[in-house]
RNA sequence: GCCGAUGUGGCGAAAUGGCAGACGCGGUAGACUCAAAAUCUGCUCUCCGCAAGGGGGUGAGGGUUCGAGUCCCUCCAUCGGCACCA
């Protein structure tokens, strides 16, 4: 049966909570007046950088986008409404793969299939109703930021933190690109999930590693110590000893039987044990090592080439798969232990890694877990060179596994006898004294690969010239523009080598013919210094200017995600670092404080995929329930760095809170205007300081999920007192109460508040209101309630007032009937008074 | 394997070493209504009990303490991150 509704002619139905009437409406205001845009400086005000990572235009804001800017919007109106001159800006990472793979895919140019992605996500950012500051809005696609990055480049160039080299790349098939170590995830492609491969390509590389030992310090920063304990771990400092073997190896280009044949070469080896020298009984060579062609004999030039081939078609997974069985292969050469003068045999083992240290190991197997297995697997022999204090040394080819305890040297020549710690100073003097090794620190950390083979990405300003080889291009020709229209063909090479009237210029010394590089940076170049762009970003002369950056920087709040916490967070410390020793900046780290955000989940529990089909998607939420209760539900959710599962009917819950927190506030309209205020504070009063105290630690925390629950405590009270008639009699209480109850969520709820503020006959909007204070002394209550404990246990609790002494309070709990017969016939032994909190007595 | 985090009602979660489960969802009983929606009110960890009241309870087991969800040790489970780093 269907009936037709009445129209709503009532009172109470014209002043119910629409959000998709007031929402748009505040909206459109807010941009009118140009809310968001924050001047560098306002007298009598602090400035407060507080940032975002800024988006990839995917196309898409999903609803992690949401959670995301939230918390920050949240945060940052907070700082405002403290009285700071908050910066919030907003802006796109807009370089990247998924433009060309769109270009490819559908035939569209990447410029317009992102730009017209960044303006889709105009609207769906503009919303959120967050007081983005829109006009120091970046777009690292567009010339008028790129230019900067390759300014940039430029600068490291000239300080020598920039070159090139031939050496192995991980190459992603699929993408058809080089990627950074850092880049690759599990040995597949971070992006596109395929298995990486290892290829020689010609790259751009930055001497991150230069400040590998300046990275590792964090010196009052205020970040997660886990992100910090991520760092360290990746940078992955160690201390310990380069000894160089020596080994009789083949001439380059001479045959086995020429007089002049052999040389004798240093094999150097990087180690963290030089205390376990004299242990050391086979050498290995990682299988791309340059020495390994000529330090292996005739008779195993054959087996050894096999083994190195393989090596080479194996990915890092293939090889993680061999977990446990260590392969290798014997290269027929010996190397000699310049300490020790044995002579070892040299095996070629995957278990080595170029890229660490020398791409070489000394194998002790008797204290070294990788080389215990190693020497087990090819019967290679086992010497024990380090006893634990008061043990005898036993026959360690009798032994089951290593043994890495410290001890005291034994087999070990001149050194027997040594505490092992000495011993290590002890063999690294010999060493030094000699020539033959010495102390060393090595870091786990890896120069930065720049280089991307793609279209879609600042142009490298490089040009080659036959005459004057690699040439910058200058800084006053920048930018150097990429073309407008490209052909997409995954060759493996940048599409840009088929533009000619990019590939084909002239030289900046000669002006005689050259070519560009065609090469384009790693968009982690881009988002390296994104946040020193905010700060002056219609600056044309320069990538900023040094008094508009010391106005802001450094960043005085960072969110973003945990993903995050050791690439871009890593690249963009270096970034500072260096240009401050270039003389562009004055400070040594950009984030002061950092929070990650974490993860909403599906109503499943799982990550939100496709495949799932678990996405939830913002936009047809938000049209139900307004911004207002998506923001306010998304915080509510659980704490901001943890995240949770979506809930529909959790969504469904906050907005009948902001409808009730409507109706709690619109009836103060119905109480008399002119009522005197009450002679001593009302319990709504005390209340509302409690709760102001409370919401306040708890935004400058981010926990929003207790702010809320606190605010709706608050709304509780108020709603009671509406109910009972108690507002009736103490309107003056209600008001106030609502007034403040509003400020406290005009940063979750900033739509609901700036309707209810004007409604409340204020002119200037609530977000223009300082935070609001409380009274110390009205954040306690009158009369306490005193839990009264026997023996720890609880038995009964009394109400007393809030001043009285110990000794009232101790009278008043013995004599309570309901403690009364656990004191009965016992001797009181002890009395605990927590004062405020509870008794507590130790009866026996 | 290593490193890190997390385990609390039917669910999301609270709790500077001091009344475990705030706040919300769900459930349930009621008020209003012809009825429904919306709104409002009560109850809602568990067991025994008509009740008053009492017992148990924060992954498991120990410990420190007058008192432990919280601190310490061992173990189990789940989720992340890294992975032959010499």
């Amino acid at each position: 049966m269907t009936t037709t509704s009445p129209k709503p002619t009532d009172a109470a139905e014209a002043t119910r909570y629409r959000p998709q009437e007031i929402e748009p409406k505040w909206r459109a205001t807010w941009a009118a007046e140009q809310r968001g845009t924050t001047p560098d400086h306002v007298p009598g005000k602090d400035n407060y950088y507080s940032l975002v990572m800024l988006p990839y235009p995917s196309g898409d804001l999903h609803i992690g986008h949401w959670y995301n800017y939230t918390g920050h919007d949240a945060f940052s109106r907070f700082m405002r409404m403290r009285g700071y001159n908050v910066m919030q800006p907003i802006g796109f990472d807009a370089f990247g793969l998924p433009a060309e793979n769109a270009a490819i895919k559908r035939n569209v140019q990447p410029r317009d299939w992102t730009l017209a992605n960044i303006a889709n996500m105009h609207d769906q950012l503009k919303l959120m109703g967050a007081n983005w500051d829109w006009s120091r809005e970046i777009v690292s696609c567009l010339p008028d930021y790129y230019q900067w990055s390759q300014w940039l480049f430029l600068e490291f160039y000239k300080a020598g933190l920039v070159y090139r080299t031939k050496a192995p790349a991980n190459w992603c098939p699929n993408c058809n690109t080089t990627l950074a170590n850092e880049q690759v995830v599990n040995g597949r492609c971070e992006r596109c999930g395929t298995e990486v491969i290892r290829k020689e390509i010609d790259q751009w590389l930055m001497r991150i590693t230069n400040y590998a030992d300046e990275l590792l310090r964090f010196d009052g920063m205020d970040w997660p110590e886990k992100t910090v304990t991520m760092q360290r771990n990746w940078i992955g400092r160690s201390e310990g000893a380069e000894v160089r073997f020596t080994a009789e190896v083949r001439r380059a280009g001479k045959k086995a039987s020429d007089a002049d044949a052999t040389e004798t070469v240093e094999v150097p080896v990087f180690t963290t044990r030089p205390d376990t020298i004299f242990g050391v009984t086979f050498f290995v060579l990682a299988p791309e090592h340059p020495l390994v062609e000529r330090i292996t004999t005739p008779g195993r030039k054959k087996a050894v080439r096999a083994y190195v081939e393989a090596a080479s078609h194996q990915s890092e997974i293939e090889r993680q798969s061999t977990e446990g069985t260590k392969t290798g292969v014997f290269t027929g050469g010996y190397v000699t232990n310049p300490v020790s003068g044995a002579r070892v045999p040299v095996w070629v083992a995957d278990y080595v890694l170029l890229s660490y240290g020398h791409g070489a190991v000394m194998g002790v197997p008797a204290h070294d877990t990788r080389d215990f297995a190693f020497a087990r697997t090819y019967g290679l022999p086992i010497v024990q060179v380090v006893a634990p204090e008061g043990e005898e040394p036993s026959d360690a080819a009798q032994w089951s596994e290593s043994r890495s305890a410290m001890g005291r040297l034994v087999n070990s020549g001149a050194f027997d006898g040594t505490v092992a710690a000495e011993a290590k100073a002890a063999i690294i003097a010999e060493m030094e004294a000699r020539g033959i090794g010495n102390r060393a620190i090595n870091y786990r950390l890896r120069d930065w690969l720049i280089s991307r083979q793609r279209f879609w990405g600042s142009p490298i300003p490089i040009v080659y010239c036959p005459e004057h080889g690699t040439v910058p291009v200058p800084q006053d020709q920048l930018p150097v523009l990429l073309p407008d229209h490209v052909d997409f063909k995954p060759t493996g090479e940048s599409p840009l080598r088929y533009v000619p009237e990019f590939y084909n210029t002239t030289c900046p010394i000669c002006a005689g013919p050259a070519t560009r590089e065609t090469d384009t940076l790693d968009t982690f170049i881009c988002s390296s210094w994104y946040f020193l762009r905010y700060c002056d970003p219609g600056n044309r002369e320069a990538p900023w200017s040094q008094d508009k950056v010391d106005q802001w920087m450094p960043v005085d709040m960072y969110i973003g995600g945990p993903e995050h916490a050791v690439m871009h967070l890593l690249y963009a410390r270096f970034f500072v670092k260096a240009l401050r020793d270039m003389g562009h900046l004055t400070f040594d780290e950009p984030f002061k404080r950092l929070f990650h955000q974490g993860m909403v989940l599906g109503s499943d529990n799982q990550k939100m995929s496709k495949s799932r089909g678990n996405v939830i998607a913002p936009d047809a939420v938000i049209s139900q329930y307004g911004a207002d209760a998506v923001r306010c539900y998304l915080m509510f959710m659980g704490p901001f760095d943890q995240g949770g599962p979506w809930n529909n009917q959790g969504v469904e819950g906050i907005a009948r809170y902001l409808n009730r927190l409507w109706n709690v506030a619109i009836f103060a309209e119905s109480l008399p205007a002119t009522a005197k205020a009450d002679a001593t504070p009302h319990d709504i009063t005390r209340q509302q300081h409690k709760v102001i105290k409370r919401i306040t630690e708890h935004y400058a925390h981010l926990r929003f999920n207790t702010a809320l629950a606190a605010a709706m405590e608050l709304t509780n009270t108020l709603s009671a007192a509406r109910e009972s008639g108690e507002a009736a009699q103490h309107p003056t209480a209600y008001r106030e109460a609502v007034a403040a109850l509003v400020r406290l969520l005009a940063p979750l709820a900033p739509h609901l508040t700036a309707e209810l503020w004007q409604r409340m006959g204020h002119t200037a909007s609530v977000h223009d209101q300082d935070w609001p204070t409380f009274d110390e002394a009205l954040t306690q209550d009158a009369i306490i309630t005193v839990p009264v404990q026997v023996n720890g246990k609880l038995r009964a609790t009394v109400e007393v007032a809030a001043d009285a002494d110990e000794a009232t309070i101790r009278a008043v709990a013995e004599g309570d009937a309901k403690v009364q017969p656990y004191l009965e016939d016992k001797t009181i032994r002890k009395v605990i008074y927590v004062p405020g909190k509870l008794i507590n007595f130790v009866v026996g």
